[in-house]
DNA sequence: CTTTTGCGATACCTTTTGGTATCATGTAAA
DNA sequence: TTTACATGATACCAAAAGGTATCGCAAAAG
């Protein structure tokens, strides 16, 4: 899928931006990040699968554990999509304002 | 819904963001909207109903049309809750870096 | 070696989502 | 007033999402 769209769709969920609040404090296995929420390993397996294919998070095997970790800078498109748009929505406000200027004249 | 929830459920689909990105442009009806994509009158209606219950834009009467606009700031939760994980993060890298000099000496 | 434990994978179920088609309604225009 | 037209609302459908239960496997512990 492309990047931003499943970035977008990782974090368009309650229990994964939970999962990746937790996580900014500390990584962790699949089984303490399941103590966390009221639901099965399983169900929890799945927002950690689609958080990574959202590049939010990388997953590091260690014996037979996975550790899961934030990705460092992973939220920097989504963050760039929203300045780009606020900037383009300044920027149509700058002209409206000028516009006007130029009307009262 | 949860306001935070609602904005990041509204930024989770391709044609919803593309909206946005066309509504940054200029202010437009849902009959103009449509035309800029390959769906029916009553999908984007339905996606434009998404987006203001999100609170990311709003819709202004006006005679039998209306009109549907940025809100401004409407995307600063959004970017308050990210750069929050990032500081969070931030912090955490920090304290190992430390933890990690201390073990040092 | 045997047992335990942490995990992956799959089948299955229910609800939500994203779309269409269709009809009703209010406003503008002739 | 009659006719057009932009929109609201609803019923309906297929696919995706979010969850459980269950099985199997490999690594760690005994």
């Amino acid at each position: 899928m492309e990047p931003l769209q499943s970035a977008f769709r990782a974090l368009a969920d309650p229990t994964r931006r939970g999962i990746l609040t937790l996580l900014a404090q500390s990584e962790m296995t699949i089984g303490e990040v399941t103590e966390a929420f009221p639901m099965t390993r399983a169900a929890v397996k799945k927002h950690l699968t689609i958080l990574e294919e959202g590049r939010l998070i990388e997953v590091e095997p260690r014996g037979r554990e996975r550790v899961n970790r934030l990705r460092p800078g992973a939220l920097k498109p989504v963050s760039d999509w929203i300045t780009q748009l606020d900037a383009a929505w300044d920027d149509r406000l700058a002209d409206l304002k000028s516009a006007i200027e130029r009307d009262l004249q």
